[in-house]
DNA sequence: CGAAGCGTTGAGTGCTTTCAATAGTTGTGG
DNA sequence: CCACAACTATTGAAAGCACTCAACGCTTCG
């Protein structure tokens, strides 16, 4: 079960270091075979072009993915027409989690701007899972983090004003953006004012008004899609009156 | 691996058969020696009275629930001191599943009435996965379920009306309790209105009011906590508008 | 260049909330 | 057993937040 573990460390490096996907299986406890392993499961470098699907809603669910660059939104149809956007998936998010008991997607996922992915074919999944010993332990932690990012998003539909929905989705993406090296103040946000606003389960008119009014305020800066945030513990002010305890809240 | 699997069919009847987790055990490819091991780690019984916790927030995750009797609402604590519930568990569902990756629960869960669960110790789930094949997957497709029902809920919360959210929840709760053998039409709410609107996030004004408009209307008969449905399709007639397209929406 | 889509701003409406009062229910202790 | 307190539920009236409708400028793209 151990006697494959010795593999070239440069591998590995190439294959993983980069993805997204890294810092979750570093600190679970797989070392650079395991690493290796998973490795050879992944399908590389799978990009998309803004607009395309990665998956469509009733597609046969046959892998997971994780984010390696750029940004996506995944969403659900209503009867109505309309659709409903559960969230947004930036570098190093896992997305298709939700479809593994029904084995078809019961959404869909869009690339908001030019993006690429690593591809994990659930079936080999199940069979790399045992030379692996944590990965069963390590998929169900990530689905519980989903779920946990989903209860924080019903929190903020279910308790908070318009503003506070806004300013926790800004930090929210900041603190994602941060985790990931980015600029923590500035950053262009690839999801139009319509996806926001439909995450957010507001209109539009209003995501625009409180931009403008949080520029106002001094809170930030915002012209189009790029974003500066000016004053972090404002924006935090308006969130603190609801906000859940103790925990790094991820709702988009 | 197979060579254990002869056992006492009536023991595993006893033990299981009359749990809520059984028709999930069932069609998930366990046979009756498979679930002679489940059982072996199953503490049964274990029974709390009304207002008791299942577990606080905060306290170690050790392991997960099944539901077998009674009812839960599970919530979390907001800065401002408020709770949010996340959901309702009756007989069948399960407890616990969002705290596997943080070890610590990050929700609480309180009986609604007199109320009994099956305690499914983590740990030893681990090491059970590893003589019954099918267990990571089954673990993994109820996690998929949470989250599917999870984004139901905030399709609930950002699209609907008040009138189509108690709608949404009213016909939900059937239809969970007609799935476990019990009156579709006729049952008792074992949450107070306050919980209700908590999770539906509305005033409770507004419950009540709705409550009595749905009277009015011959949707329903309410007295208390004793609900009559009159009118399934008339229900469904006011959540139809904005309902998620094909799927068993679960939103409580 | 024109069309289509996105983003902003204004005015008016309305759904839901908040405040308030009342009645019914539950639980506790004298 | 009753009285009292605390909680739950219902209903009314008024206020407010966010939505809808509408118009306009800006950007993108064929």
């Amino acid at each position: 079960m151990s006697d494959q573990k010795v593999v070239e460390i440069t591998q590995v490096s190439q294959a993983c270091r980069r993805c997204g996907l890294y810092h979750l299986c570093g600190p679970m406890g797989l070392d650079e075979g395991d690493m290796a392993k998973l490795d050879t499961v992944l399908k590389r470098r799978h990009s998309l072009q803004k607009g395309d699907y990665l998956y469509r809603l009733g597609e046969p669910f046959t892998a997971i993915y994780a984010v390696r660059a750029g940004s996506f939104k995944s969403y659900t149809l209503l009867d109505d027409g309309t659709d409903q956007i559960t969230g947004f998936q930036l570098a190093g998010d896992l997305l298709g989690l939700g479809a593994i008991s029904t084995k078809k997607h019961t959404n869909a996922a869009r690339a908001l701007e030019t993006a690429s992915v690593c591809e994990i074919p659930f079936d080999r999944i199940e069979s790399l899972a045992g030379e692996i010993p944590g990965l069963h332990y390590h998929l169900m932690s990530l689905m519980s983090d989903e779920i946990q990012h989903d209860q924080c998003k019903l929190v903020l539909l279910a308790k908070m004003s318009a503003e506070a929905r806004l300013a926790t989705f800004l930090l929210n993406i900041s603190e994602r953006l941060t985790s990931r090296g980015y600029s923590a103040c500035e950053f262009n946000l690839s999801m139009s004012r319509n996806d926001i606003a439909n995450l957010l389960g507001m209109a539009v008119e209003t995501i625009s008004r409180l931009f403008s009014q949080f520029q106002e305020s001094g809170l930030l800066l915002a012209n189009r899609k790029e974003i500066t945030l000016l004053d972090l513990d404002g924006l935090r002010a308006i969130t603190s009156s609801c906000s859940v305890k103790s925990n790094n809240s991820h709702v988009s």
